[in-house]
DNA sequence: GCGGCTTATGCAAGCGCTTACATGAAAGCT
DNA sequence: AGCTTTCATGTAAGCGCTTGCATAAGCCGC
C-alpha cells in the first residue's frame, strides 16, 4: 500500500554500500560481481522492493525487450492463437509483446506501426502484404528487424502460408470429387491479400480444369458465422445453385453449415461445403468439415523465434513457408445430382 | 532502406534552427509555439524522417503511454474479445497495449506482472481474483493504477461480472423448467475464481430448492470443445445420468452439444444443455444454446476507460458490476421423463 | 620482491527527451 | 515614454540506468 516513489538504482547502491555500476552489473551480469557483494545487493534490492525502471534501462541500453505485433484483429481465433503462441515464446526469452489491432483499416495499421516504432520495440511483425505506401516506408526503413507473417512479399523477410495453394488444394479436392458448379464465400478482400490469394487459388484450380468462377459466384461476407450464413443463403438463392461451396475460412464454413442445416439443405448430400484454417471446431461440426490445415500456433512461435534470432545477430531465411495440408473430413463428397461418371472422360 | 541511426530531437532542432525545447513543444504542445516556427519544425521532422524515441520520452516524462493487460490466455474468444476492445479504446486515446498470457499458471502470472511493472506501464489490468501472494503484493503496492477484471476483490478496484449469479441464473432456469437431476461440466477451477464462482452459484441455486450437487456430478475439463465432449460423455455414463447439464462456459457447452449429437442423445428432448458467456456460436448451434450473456466487449472497453480516467486523475468507482442476463434459446426445455408436474407442489 | 596479469569495483559520461525557469521582444497601460 | 504583462523561445538540469575506461587489489612466476 506504500505509495512512495519507487526506489532507484542509487538507493540500492547506497544501501548496499556499492556503486550504481555494481548494482547494475549485479542485475544484468551477475557473473561479473563477487558473491558476497551480490548477496549484499540482492538484500538491498529485496529490502527496498526495488524494480528496475524500464524506461531508463531502454534509454541507456538501446533495447526495450519488447517486440511488437500488428494484426488485423484479435477477435478471430486464427490471430489470437498465433499471438498467444508468440507471446509465450517471447516471454520465455525475457521479451514482452506489444499488440495492436487495426480492424482491416490500412490507415489505422500505419498509425499502429508508427506508434510501435516510436514507442520503441526491438522488433516488429505485421500480418500480410497489403499495406499503405506509408506503412511500407516505415517498415522497410525501420532500424529494427521486421517480419511479415501469413503471406509473402519480396520487400521484407516473411514467414507465412501459401494461401493460393490452400485455395487450389481445396478446389482440386472438390473437382476430384466431381463437382462442376461452384460457389465461394470469401471474407472481405479489401486490405486482405490472404483472402484474395485464396480466391485466386480456387479460380486457378478451376480454370485449370476449364471451369470459370465468375465473380457473381463469389460473395464477400464479414468474417463471422453470421457472414457465412448470409453468404450461403445468397449463393443458394441463385438460379442454378452450386453443388459445392468453398469458404475463405472455417468460420465462414461453419456459418454456411449452420445455415444449410437451418434451411434443410443436406450436407454433404445436396451440397458440399469446405473451409480453410482447420479451427478446432471444424472437427466437431456435423458433418466434420473438410478443410486445409494452417499451423497458426507454429506460425506465431516461428515468428517469435525468427525475430529473437535476428536480435541475437543470427542470419535468418528471407522466406519461410509453413506447410499446409488438406484435411478430408465429411462435409464434401461427390455431388449427388451431377454425373460423377462425367468425371475424367476417357 | 537507409539504415543510419535515427534522427534525434537535436538534429531536428538544428535543421529547423531552434532549440530542442521548442521542437519538443512543437510535438507535445503545438499551441505553445508560433505558427511559422511550427512549420519549420514540421518540415525538419519530415525531412529527417524523425520519430520521437519512446524510451527517452518515457524517462523524461515519467509516462510510457502504455497500459498492460495480463490475461490467462488469448486463445479463448472471451479474453481475445475483451483485449481487442481494450486495445481499440486505448489506441484511440494514444495509448498502447502490452499483453501477457499466463495459461492459468500463477507463477507465470506473477512474472508477467513483475515484468510489466518493470518494463514500465502507466496502468495495469489483471483478470480475476486468484493470485499468488507475491502477485497481490506487487499489485497492491504498484505505483500505477491497477484494476481487476471479470471478478471482484476488495483489495483492488474491479470491473467484472457476478459469476456466481451467472450460475444461479442458469440453474434457476433449469429448475423452473422442472429438472431435478443435474450434472455440471466446469473448466478447471484451479487458479480460476470465475469458474469456482459459477459452480458455487449453481450449487447455491440447487441447494435453495433442496437439491444437492455432489462433486461427483461436476466434472472438470479443459476449456475446449474436446473438453466439453469428454465431460458430457463422462456424465452420461453415470448410473443415473442427469437430465440437464450446465456448462461452465459456452465452449464447453458447444462441445457437449456436439457430443450429444454424435452419440444420439436428443437435445433438448432427452437432455438439456446450457452454457455461460453467449459466444457468437451459441446462437447458431443446433439447437441454439440457452446461456447467460456476459458483455465482454464492454468489459474491455470499460476497463480501458476506467484506467484512462484514473490516469487523468479522475476518481473512479471501486467496483463496477457489468449486467449479465439469461438468454433463453432452445437447448433447454422441461425434462421429458421426469414429472414436470412434480414442479411446485402446492 | 617486482613487473605483469586477472578480477572486482568505481567513475563518469552519456542515452534522447521534458520542463522549470530565465530571457528577450512585443504589446498594453497610464 | 516608462513600466508591467504576455508570449515565444532558449538554457540547462535532470529522468534512472548502462558501460567504457580507470583503478585497485590480489596473484603469479622467476
Amino acid at each position: 500500500m506504500n505509495r512512495k516513489a519507487r526506489a532507484t538504482l542509487q538507493d540500492v547502491a547506497q544501501l548496499a554500500g556499492v556503486s550504481t555500476a555494481t548494482v547494475s552489473r549485479a542485475l544484468s551480469r551477475p557473473d561479473l560481481v563477487q558473491e558476497e557483494t551480490l548477496a549484499r545487493v540482492s538484500d538491498a534490492i529485496a529490502r527496498l522492493n526495488y524494480v528496475p525502471g524500464g524506461a531508463a534501462r531502454a534509454l541507456a541500453s538501446g533495447k526495450t525487450l519488447t517486440i511488437g505485433a500488428v494484426v488485423p484483429t484479435l477477435d478471430h481465433a486464427i490471430f489470437a492463437r498465433a499471438i498467444q503462441a508468440m507471446q509465450t515464446e517471447l516471454a520465455g526469452n525475457g521479451y514482452q509483446l506489444l499488440v495492436a489491432a487495426h480492424d482491416y483499416a490500412p490507415a489505422q495499421e500505419a498509425a499502429a506501426v508508427r506508434a510501435m516504432l516510436a514507442r520503441g520495440v526491438d522488433a516488429l511483425m505485421v500480418v500480410g502484404a497489403d499495406h499503405l505506401e506509408e506503412t511500407w516506408a516505415l517498415l522497410t526503413t525501420a532500424s529494427v528487424p521486421v517480419v511479415l507473417s501469413w503471406s509473402f512479399d519480396a520487400r521484407l523477410p516473411a514467414i507465412g502460408f501459401d494461401n493460393e495453394k490452400a485455395g487450389r488444394l481445396i478446389a482440386d479436392h472438390l473437382l476430384d470429387l466431381g463437382h462442376r458448379r461452384f460457389g465461394m464465400i470469401s471474407g472481405f478482400t479489401h486490405a486482405n491479400d490472404r483472402a484474395r490469394s485464396r480466391v485466386a487459388g480456387v479460380r486457378a484450380a478451376l480454370a485449370a480444369r476449364g471451369i470459370e468462377l465468375p465473380s457473381s459466384c463469389v460473395v464477400e461476407a464479414p468474417f463471422t458465422l453470421a457472414g457465412g450464413r448470409a453468404g450461403l443463403a445468397e449463393l443458394m438463392a441463385r438460379a442454378t445453385p452450386p453443388t459445392a461451396v468453398v469458404c475463405g475460412n472455417d468460420l465462414l464454413a461453419a456459418g454456411a453449415l449452420f445455415e444449410a442445416q437451418a434451411s434443410g439443405i443436406a450436407v454433404p448430400g445436396a451440397l458440399s461445403v469446405v473451409g480453410i484454417d482447420n479451427l478446432e471446431i471444424a472437427a466437431h461440426l456435423a458433418p466434420p468439415l473438410t478443410t486445409v490445415h494452417l499451423p497458426t500456433t507454429e506460425l506465431g512461435r516461428t515468428v517469435a523465434r525468427h525475430l529473437l534470432a535476428r536480435l541475437r545477430g543470427e542470419a535468418q531465411p528471407q522466406r519461410v513457408e509453413l506447410p499446409i495440408e488438406l484435411v478430408i473430413r465429411r462435409s464434401a463428397t461427390a455431388p449427388a445430382t451431377s454425373p460423377a461418371l462425367a468425371r475424367e472422360p476417357s
